[in-house]
DNA sequence: CAGAATCCTCATTGATACTG
DNA sequence: CAGTATCAATGAGGATTCTG
Protein backbone atom coordinates (compact mmCIF):
# COMPACT_ATOMS: atom_id res chain seq x y z
CA UNK A 1 0.00 0.00 0.00
CA UNK A 2 3.08 2.37 -0.34
CA UNK A 3 4.48 1.44 -3.70
CA UNK A 4 1.76 3.37 -4.68
CA UNK A 5 3.72 6.54 -3.81
CA UNK A 6 6.70 5.84 -6.52
CA UNK A 7 3.89 5.84 -8.99
CA UNK A 8 2.77 9.12 -7.59
CA UNK A 9 6.35 10.46 -7.54
CA UNK A 10 7.18 9.24 -10.81
CA UNK A 11 4.51 10.81 -12.38
CA UNK A 12 4.58 13.80 -10.48
CA UNK A 13 7.74 14.61 -12.31
CA UNK A 14 5.58 15.42 -15.13
CA UNK A 15 4.36 19.54 -15.09
CA UNK A 16 0.62 17.87 -14.12
CA UNK A 17 -0.59 20.91 -15.13
CA UNK A 18 -1.39 22.11 -18.56
CA UNK A 19 -0.01 19.44 -20.22
CA UNK A 20 -2.05 18.17 -23.42
CA UNK A 21 -2.31 14.87 -22.27
CA UNK A 22 0.69 14.72 -24.48
CA UNK A 23 2.87 14.10 -21.30
CA UNK A 24 0.89 13.09 -18.36
CA UNK A 25 0.14 10.01 -18.18
CA UNK A 26 -2.84 10.61 -16.22
CA UNK A 27 -4.66 12.58 -18.76
CA UNK A 28 -3.24 9.88 -21.24
CA UNK A 29 -4.90 7.10 -19.11
CA UNK A 30 -8.37 9.03 -18.68
CA UNK A 31 -8.34 10.16 -22.31
CA UNK A 32 -8.39 6.70 -23.08
CA UNK A 33 -10.27 4.48 -20.15
CA UNK A 34 -12.29 7.90 -18.67
CA UNK A 35 -15.33 8.59 -20.93
CA UNK A 36 -18.85 6.78 -20.75
CA UNK A 37 -17.97 3.60 -22.41
CA UNK A 38 -14.78 2.28 -23.31
CA UNK A 39 -14.43 0.70 -19.72
CA UNK A 40 -17.66 -0.72 -20.07
CA UNK A 41 -16.57 -2.62 -23.59
CA UNK A 42 -12.94 -3.69 -22.20
CA UNK A 43 -14.87 -5.46 -19.50
CA UNK A 44 -17.70 -7.15 -21.64
CA UNK A 45 -14.58 -7.99 -24.29
CA UNK A 46 -12.43 -9.70 -21.32
CA UNK A 47 -15.22 -12.15 -20.83
CA UNK A 48 -15.50 -13.31 -24.34
CA UNK A 49 -15.19 -12.04 -27.90
CA UNK A 50 -18.20 -10.28 -28.94
CA UNK A 51 -20.19 -9.31 -31.89
CA UNK A 52 -21.35 -5.87 -32.41
CA UNK A 53 -24.85 -6.54 -31.64
CA UNK A 54 -23.87 -8.76 -28.45
CA UNK A 55 -21.85 -5.86 -27.27
CA UNK A 56 -25.02 -3.56 -28.18
CA UNK A 57 -27.13 -5.80 -25.86
CA UNK A 58 -24.43 -6.28 -23.04
CA UNK A 59 -24.65 -2.80 -22.53
CA UNK A 60 -27.67 -1.73 -24.05
CA UNK A 61 -28.02 1.47 -23.18
CA UNK A 62 -25.59 2.43 -25.39
CA UNK A 63 -26.63 4.01 -28.51
CA UNK A 64 -25.11 2.74 -31.83
CA UNK A 65 -23.94 5.79 -32.60
CA UNK A 66 -21.77 6.00 -29.42
CA UNK A 67 -20.70 1.80 -29.36
CA UNK A 68 -19.32 2.24 -33.29
CA UNK A 69 -17.45 5.24 -31.78
CA UNK A 70 -16.30 3.71 -28.74
CA UNK A 71 -15.54 0.73 -30.15
CA UNK A 72 -13.46 2.31 -33.23
CA UNK A 73 -11.27 4.55 -30.76
CA UNK A 74 -10.08 1.40 -28.94
CA UNK A 75 -9.20 -0.29 -32.33
CA UNK A 76 -7.28 2.54 -33.38
CA UNK A 77 -5.52 2.82 -30.08
CA UNK A 78 -4.51 -0.64 -30.33
CA UNK A 79 -6.89 -1.61 -27.32
CA UNK A 80 -9.37 -4.02 -29.68
CA UNK A 81 -9.09 -5.54 -32.35
CA UNK A 82 -12.09 -5.97 -35.11
CA UNK A 83 -12.52 -8.91 -37.58
CA UNK A 84 -15.23 -8.98 -39.95
CA UNK A 85 -16.66 -12.27 -41.53
CA UNK A 86 -17.67 -11.46 -45.01
CA UNK A 87 -20.74 -12.97 -44.50
CA UNK A 88 -24.78 -12.18 -45.66
CA UNK A 89 -25.31 -10.69 -43.40
CA UNK A 90 -21.87 -9.58 -42.32
CA UNK A 91 -20.88 -10.17 -38.83
CA UNK A 92 -17.86 -8.39 -37.15
CA UNK A 93 -16.29 -9.53 -34.15
CA UNK A 94 -14.42 -7.68 -31.49
CA UNK A 95 -12.07 -9.05 -29.07
CA UNK A 96 -9.41 -7.85 -26.96
CA UNK A 97 -5.91 -6.99 -27.96
CA UNK A 98 -2.70 -7.93 -26.01
CA UNK A 99 -2.54 -4.36 -25.19
CA UNK A 100 -6.17 -4.61 -23.86
CA UNK A 101 -5.22 -7.67 -22.03
CA UNK A 102 -2.27 -5.47 -20.46
CA UNK A 103 -5.21 -3.14 -18.69
CA UNK A 104 -7.05 -5.85 -17.62
CA UNK A 105 -5.45 -5.76 -14.38
CA UNK A 106 -5.12 -2.04 -13.37
CA UNK A 107 -9.04 -2.38 -13.88
CA UNK A 108 -9.32 -5.03 -12.15
CA UNK A 109 -7.77 -3.16 -9.10
CA UNK A 110 -9.93 -0.40 -9.67
CA UNK A 111 -13.23 -2.31 -9.61
CA UNK A 112 -11.74 -3.80 -6.46
CA UNK A 113 -11.87 -1.09 -4.79
CA UNK A 114 -15.24 -0.01 -6.05
CA UNK A 115 -16.74 -2.59 -4.68
CA UNK A 116 -15.09 -2.63 -1.46
CA UNK A 117 -15.08 1.61 -0.97
CA UNK A 118 -19.06 2.17 -2.11
CA UNK A 119 -20.80 1.53 0.89
CA UNK A 120 -18.41 4.16 2.43
CA UNK A 121 -18.59 6.24 0.02
CA UNK A 122 -21.98 6.76 -0.33
CA UNK A 123 -22.20 7.00 3.47
CA UNK A 124 -19.90 9.89 3.21
CA UNK A 125 -22.11 11.10 0.89
CA UNK A 126 -24.98 11.00 2.97
CA UNK A 127 -23.28 12.73 6.13
CA UNK A 128 -22.23 15.09 3.72
CA UNK A 129 -25.73 16.03 2.61
CA UNK A 130 -27.08 16.28 5.87
CA UNK A 131 -24.44 18.34 7.15
CA UNK A 132 -23.78 20.51 4.43
CA UNK A 133 -27.59 20.45 2.69
CA UNK A 134 -28.07 24.17 3.07
CA UNK A 135 -25.63 26.56 3.88
CA UNK A 136 -23.32 25.85 0.97
CA UNK A 137 -20.08 26.72 2.31
CA UNK A 138 -19.98 30.52 3.34
CA UNK A 139 -22.96 31.96 3.12
CA UNK A 140 -23.46 34.99 0.21
CA UNK A 141 -26.76 36.84 1.15
CA UNK A 142 -27.18 36.92 -2.91
CA UNK A 143 -27.60 40.59 -3.23
CA UNK A 144 -30.55 40.82 -5.27
CA UNK A 145 -29.15 42.20 -8.73
CA UNK A 146 -31.84 41.35 -11.60
CA UNK A 147 -34.80 38.75 -11.10
CA UNK A 148 -33.36 35.78 -12.45
CA UNK A 149 -35.15 36.43 -15.86
CA UNK A 150 -33.32 34.16 -17.77
CA UNK A 151 -34.28 32.56 -20.89
CA UNK A 152 -33.02 32.68 -24.69
CA UNK A 153 -36.35 33.39 -26.17
CA UNK A 154 -35.54 32.02 -28.96
CA UNK B 1 -1.79 -11.28 -14.37
CA UNK B 2 -5.27 -13.90 -13.74
CA UNK B 3 -7.01 -12.59 -11.20
CA UNK B 4 -7.86 -9.52 -13.32
CA UNK B 5 -10.77 -12.08 -14.35
CA UNK B 6 -11.77 -12.76 -10.74
CA UNK B 7 -12.66 -9.05 -10.54
CA UNK B 8 -14.42 -8.91 -13.86
CA UNK B 9 -16.45 -11.74 -13.52
CA UNK B 10 -17.58 -10.94 -10.08
CA UNK B 11 -18.04 -7.55 -11.93
CA UNK B 12 -20.01 -9.23 -14.66
CA UNK B 13 -22.56 -10.50 -12.12
CA UNK B 14 -24.16 -6.95 -12.46
CA UNK B 15 -26.74 -6.36 -14.74
CA UNK B 16 -23.66 -4.11 -17.03
CA UNK B 17 -26.45 -2.21 -18.93
CA UNK B 18 -28.50 0.17 -18.29
CA UNK B 19 -28.06 0.21 -13.93
CA UNK B 20 -27.78 3.62 -13.19
CA UNK B 21 -24.41 3.18 -11.29
CA UNK B 22 -26.52 2.80 -8.17
CA UNK B 23 -25.17 -1.42 -8.93
CA UNK B 24 -22.36 -1.39 -11.33
CA UNK B 25 -19.36 -0.65 -9.71
CA UNK B 26 -17.60 0.47 -12.78
CA UNK B 27 -19.27 3.07 -13.56
CA UNK B 28 -19.41 3.87 -9.74
CA UNK B 29 -16.04 4.21 -10.24
CA UNK B 30 -16.13 6.28 -13.10
CA UNK B 31 -18.12 8.79 -12.36
CA UNK B 32 -16.36 9.19 -9.13
CA UNK B 33 -12.13 9.63 -10.78
CA UNK B 34 -12.82 9.65 -14.63
CA UNK B 35 -13.95 13.60 -14.99
CA UNK B 36 -11.50 15.72 -15.72
CA UNK B 37 -9.86 16.53 -12.89
CA UNK B 38 -10.77 14.13 -9.39
CA UNK B 39 -7.65 12.05 -10.19
CA UNK B 40 -5.39 14.89 -10.80
CA UNK B 41 -6.47 16.53 -7.13
CA UNK B 42 -6.15 12.91 -5.86
CA UNK B 43 -2.70 12.69 -7.06
CA UNK B 44 -1.37 16.47 -6.23
CA UNK B 45 -2.95 15.93 -2.51
CA UNK B 46 -1.24 12.55 -2.33
CA UNK B 47 1.72 13.98 -2.13
CA UNK B 48 1.21 16.60 0.81
CA UNK B 49 -1.86 18.83 1.75
CA UNK B 50 -2.06 21.32 -0.57
CA UNK B 51 -4.25 24.88 -0.07
CA UNK B 52 -6.90 25.82 -2.65
CA UNK B 53 -4.16 28.29 -4.43
CA UNK B 54 -1.69 25.91 -4.38
CA UNK B 55 -3.66 23.28 -6.60
CA UNK B 56 -4.04 26.32 -8.55
CA UNK B 57 -0.81 26.61 -9.21
CA UNK B 58 -0.02 22.50 -9.26
CA UNK B 59 -2.62 22.07 -12.11
CA UNK B 60 -3.01 25.50 -13.16
CA UNK B 61 -5.32 25.20 -16.18
CA UNK B 62 -8.26 24.12 -14.09
CA UNK B 63 -10.50 26.91 -13.75
CA UNK B 64 -11.51 28.28 -9.59
CA UNK B 65 -14.97 27.20 -10.70
CA UNK B 66 -14.31 23.49 -11.68
CA UNK B 67 -11.56 23.70 -9.10
CA UNK B 68 -14.10 24.41 -6.51
CA UNK B 69 -16.38 21.69 -7.66
CA UNK B 70 -13.91 19.21 -7.70
CA UNK B 71 -12.92 19.58 -4.44
CA UNK B 72 -16.70 19.39 -3.38
CA UNK B 73 -17.49 16.68 -4.59
CA UNK B 74 -14.10 14.87 -4.00
CA UNK B 75 -15.01 16.04 -0.10
CA UNK B 76 -18.67 14.64 -0.70
CA UNK B 77 -17.57 11.43 -1.32
CA UNK B 78 -15.45 11.72 1.58
CA UNK B 79 -12.14 10.97 -0.14
CA UNK B 80 -10.71 14.56 0.93
CA UNK B 81 -10.85 16.54 3.72
CA UNK B 82 -11.66 20.29 3.92
CA UNK B 83 -9.76 22.41 7.24
CA UNK B 84 -10.68 26.40 7.06
CA UNK B 85 -8.16 27.77 9.17
CA UNK B 86 -10.13 31.43 10.14
CA UNK B 87 -7.09 33.67 9.16
CA UNK B 88 -6.81 36.74 7.71
CA UNK B 89 -7.61 36.55 4.64
CA UNK B 90 -8.84 32.83 5.06
CA UNK B 91 -6.91 29.52 4.24
CA UNK B 92 -8.46 26.57 3.57
CA UNK B 93 -6.56 23.39 3.11
CA UNK B 94 -7.57 20.13 1.32
CA UNK B 95 -5.93 16.34 2.47
CA UNK B 96 -6.10 13.01 1.14
CA UNK B 97 -9.32 11.19 4.12
CA UNK B 98 -8.53 7.72 4.74
CA UNK B 99 -10.67 6.62 1.83
CA UNK B 100 -9.00 9.13 -0.78
CA UNK B 101 -5.55 7.11 0.26
CA UNK B 102 -7.09 3.60 0.03
CA UNK B 103 -7.78 5.29 -3.50
CA UNK B 104 -4.28 5.70 -4.39
CA UNK B 105 -2.78 1.74 -4.88
CA UNK B 106 -5.88 0.58 -7.71
CA UNK B 107 -4.83 4.29 -9.41
CA UNK B 108 -0.83 3.77 -9.04
CA UNK B 109 -1.69 0.64 -10.92
CA UNK B 110 -3.57 2.52 -13.52
CA UNK B 111 -0.38 4.57 -14.37
CA UNK B 112 1.79 2.18 -14.50
CA UNK B 113 0.07 0.99 -17.32
CA UNK B 114 -0.23 4.22 -18.94
CA UNK B 115 3.49 4.96 -18.26
CA UNK B 116 4.31 1.69 -19.82
CA UNK B 117 1.86 1.56 -22.72
CA UNK B 118 1.25 4.96 -24.40
CA UNK B 119 4.47 4.29 -26.31
CA UNK B 120 2.58 1.66 -28.07
CA UNK B 121 -1.03 3.49 -28.07
CA UNK B 122 0.19 6.19 -30.27
CA UNK B 123 2.23 3.59 -32.64
CA UNK B 124 -1.08 2.12 -32.84
CA UNK B 125 -3.13 4.64 -33.46
CA UNK B 126 -0.30 6.08 -35.95
CA UNK B 127 -1.03 2.80 -37.69
CA UNK B 128 -4.24 3.39 -37.76
CA UNK B 129 -4.68 6.56 -38.76
CA UNK B 130 -2.17 5.49 -41.76
CA UNK B 131 -4.23 2.53 -42.90
CA UNK B 132 -7.53 3.72 -42.45
CA UNK B 133 -6.74 7.14 -43.08
CA UNK B 134 -9.46 7.57 -45.88
CA UNK B 135 -12.27 4.78 -46.32
CA UNK B 136 -13.95 5.02 -43.07
CA UNK B 137 -15.00 1.56 -42.62
CA UNK B 138 -17.20 0.62 -45.19
CA UNK B 139 -17.52 3.10 -48.53
CA UNK B 140 -20.80 4.55 -48.99
CA UNK B 141 -21.10 6.71 -51.39
CA UNK B 142 -22.31 9.87 -49.49
CA UNK B 143 -25.69 10.00 -51.64
CA UNK B 144 -25.60 13.80 -52.32
CA UNK B 145 -28.83 15.03 -50.28
CA UNK B 146 -27.92 18.61 -49.11
CA UNK B 147 -24.62 20.70 -49.14
CA UNK B 148 -23.22 20.65 -45.92
CA UNK B 149 -24.45 23.67 -45.08
CA UNK B 150 -25.00 23.12 -41.30
CA UNK B 151 -24.43 26.47 -39.60
CA UNK B 152 -26.72 27.25 -37.06
CA UNK B 153 -26.45 30.88 -38.49
CA UNK B 154 -27.23 32.62 -35.21
C1' DC C 1 -7.38 33.99 -0.30
C1' DA C 2 -11.21 31.05 -1.21
C1' DG C 3 -14.89 30.68 -2.96
C1' DA C 4 -20.16 31.87 -5.01
C1' DA C 5 -23.16 33.36 -8.76
C1' DT C 6 -24.14 34.12 -13.41
C1' DC C 7 -23.54 33.66 -18.27
C1' DC C 8 -22.25 31.37 -22.29
C1' DT C 9 -19.84 28.05 -25.46
C1' DC C 10 -18.65 23.90 -27.23
C1' DA C 11 -17.94 18.97 -26.90
C1' DT C 12 -20.22 14.71 -25.89
C1' DT C 13 -24.19 12.08 -26.36
C1' DG C 14 -28.75 10.58 -27.91
C1' DA C 15 -32.38 9.96 -31.52
C1' DT C 16 -33.59 9.10 -35.98
C1' DA C 17 -33.28 7.72 -40.64
C1' DC C 18 -30.64 5.46 -44.14
C1' DT C 19 -27.56 1.74 -46.42
C1' DG C 20 -24.66 -2.51 -48.25
C1' DC D 1 -26.30 -7.19 -39.15
C1' DA D 2 -23.25 -3.45 -38.73
C1' DG D 3 -22.63 0.35 -39.47
C1' DT D 4 -22.96 5.87 -41.55
C1' DA D 5 -24.98 10.59 -41.71
C1' DT D 6 -27.49 14.25 -39.73
C1' DC D 7 -29.70 16.71 -36.36
C1' DA D 8 -31.08 18.03 -31.63
C1' DA D 9 -30.43 18.29 -26.81
C1' DT D 10 -27.79 18.22 -22.69
C1' DG D 11 -24.39 19.23 -19.73
C1' DA D 12 -19.67 19.94 -18.53
C1' DG D 13 -16.55 23.36 -18.32
C1' DG D 14 -14.58 28.30 -19.09
C1' DA D 15 -14.76 33.42 -18.34
C1' DT D 16 -16.10 36.95 -15.61
C1' DT D 17 -17.59 39.31 -11.71
C1' DC D 18 -18.58 39.61 -6.86
C1' DT D 19 -17.94 38.75 -1.88
C1' DG D 20 -16.20 37.99 3.33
Amino acid sequence: MSNALSAIERFSRYPLGESQSVHCPVRDVLDRIGDKWSMLMIMALAMRPHRFSELHRAVHDISKRMLTQTLRDLERDGLITRHVFPTKPPSVEYRLAPLGQSLLDPMAGLIDWADRCHGDIHAARARFDATHGDVPRQVFPARSKVPPVHKKMA
